[in-house]
DNA sequence: ACGAAATGTAAGCCTGGGCTAACATTTACG
DNA sequence: CGTAAATGTTAGCCCAGGCTTACATTTCGT
């Protein structure tokens, strides 16, 4: 009862995915080369990968033609687009993560947070939202409290961190 | 100026690191077998991990002798268990994950998170642990807030997750 | 429509990080 | 104090997931 099909691919297996459902989302074919670029690996890593894929039963890949995710692929590939949403939105949006480094430890992290942990990330980041309409404070205040420690008057507490 | 030395050890060996800083908090001796006791691998392999860690200079083992941080492992493993702490306070307290689960997700993710991340998220935690002081409230609304969809009217949202 | 460039595939290598089986050393107990 | 149990080490294997190099197929431009 801890969570439903809970055998995920490898964390290199899911960021393939991914990226298969992010080229067509974006209109294009999800062709060896194509990963390979968005990836960042070399063409025979990708098409291993995809060997793999095709074992699991998650795509679809004739040789020579483009990749297809099956619905299971699909499937998956939301989840851990979901995840990367989530996990996003929350560094960039509440912690306030410079975009760019919010953006890679986001990829590192979808594939580590267990889907119980996401459901409730998920359902705090609307929280806040809805808790804090529009509040264009915030932003200001958390960013004071986390230069100075403190929320306005300064009181260094002293555990090291100063940047 | 992105981070100063983010030259990591990989996850793997952070988690021994973070195991021989462990055994030694609790008073015990950072043996081989403790380790693959605690990181749930076994001797060899703990043997295999401990000889890059010489090499990289964060421990020293004699032959047939305990494993002991060299100042630059005790750095790097204070890194790592305050990345955890971070995480996992996050994860129990604020998100109120199942702490079983909490404990796993934070094992994992602390070795995705990047200093700047993690330095927000500290900050973050204490910012919200002041702004709502012990708040006993809290906690119920966030509750009904995740089980419900909604903060007090039930609006159901049928996401499926349900446990 | 044919050959060059782009793209896809195959074979084989390397590293990290596990494992087992076998051997070495140390420890502890009768 | 000597031997069995515990502990540590070595050698050699396996798998994931990269890589290069070489070869196959397709696509395109003239």
């Amino acid at each position: 009862m801890t969570g439903r099909s809970d055998d995920r691919p490898t964390p290199s297996l899911e960021d393939y995915l991914e990226a298969i459902a992010e080229l067509k989302a974006e209109g294009g074919k999800a062709t060896v080369t194509a990963l390979g670029k968005v990836i960042g690996v070399k063409k025979p890593s990708v098409h291993s990968a995809m060997k793999k894929l095709v074992e699991a039963g998650l795509v679809t890949h004739e040789k020579y033609g483009d990749v297809r995710l099956t619905p299971a692929g699909a499937r998956i590939a939301d989840e851990v687009c979901r995840r990367h949403k989530a996990l996003l939105s929350f560094l960039a949006n509440i912690l306030m993560v410079d975009p760019t480094i919010a953006e890679q430890d986001a990829c590192k992290m979808e594939h580590a947070l267990s889907e119980e942990s996401i459901h409730r990330l998920e359902k705090y980041i609307s929280f806040v939202r809805e808790c804090y309409p529009g509040s264009p404070e915030w932003g200001d205040i958390f960013d004071r409290y986390v230069d100075q420690g403190r929320d306005e008057r300064t009181i260094p507490d002293g555990d090291g961190v100063r940047h």
